[in-house]
DNA sequence: ACATTAAGTGATT
DNA sequence: AATCACTTAATGT
């Protein structure tokens, strides 16, 4: 609850914090975890506690292409309307770090947008971050090359994880911007050539 | 020591 | 830039 509160200021509801704090269970995850698959039938919305989850659309059978991460205070309002049109999941989330969450029953979440103006803005507002962290991939699809990319991939993946040494390697790269492995490696291998990192097996130290 | 996995590279399309 | 084929290097058992 002091967390809920703490994480998630906008949600300043007494009752409306009552109401999560016994209609909400909290979960685990460990790096690497897969919180949702693609196909998954989704009952549950997930709200970040701390951490942070990977989401990656995925298209086909190999094809899989990074969207954007939720962290510490953020929520998946996607999954939200995912499950009121009751689809099953188009993406893939996967834990990027050790990860608590909030786990918020869709039926609980649908009841309280009426019920909440509070919760109501926080998830209109989530949808709106949401969106343009999407547009921003678009942008970053549409408009830039793979170099651009793959920086832009590991800036993003240093915030995120408040890291200057990320541990990856060039096939997962590969998977999230859906390229092949080799494209990576030479392309790291350039950008390690002018100095902009240092190269180790599973490593990339930013510079 | 051996097997496995990650990364580097040249050639081809 | 993808695919292929192969090498080299690091790491696990």
């Amino acid at each position: 609850m002091r967390m809920i509160r703490k994480k998630f200021p906008e949600i300043n509801d007494e009752k409306l914090l009552r109401d999560l704090a016994v209609s909400t269970v909290e979960r685990s995850v460990k790096d690497g975890d897969i919180v949702i698959d693609y196909g998954d039938e989704i009952k549950f919305i997930p709200m970040v506690l701390e951490g942070t989850i990977k989401v990656n659309r995925q298209a086909g059978e190999d094809q899989e292409i990074f969207l954007y991460y939720l962290m510490s205070g953020d929520t998946c309002a996607s999954s939200f309307s995912c499950c009121m049109v009751q689809k099953r999941s188009e993406i893939i989330a996967i834990a990027e770090e050790d990860t608590k969450l909030l786990m918020v029953p869709v039926q609980k979440a649908d009841q309280w947008m009426s019920e909440y103006p509070a919760w109501r803005n926080f998830i209109f507002n989530m949808y709106d971050i949401r969106m343009f962290s999407m547009i921003d991939t678009i942008d970053r699809l549409a408009f830039s090359n793979l170099d651009e990319q793959l920086i832009d991939y590991l800036e993003k993946k240093s915030s995120v994880l408040n890291t200057k040494v990320l541990e990856t390697t060039h096939q997962e790269i590969a998977f999230d911007l859906n390229v092949t492995r080799e494209a990576i490696s030479r392309l790291l291998k350039k950008m390690e050539n002018d100095g902009l990192v240092r190269l180790e097996r599973n490593k990339i130290f930013m510079l």
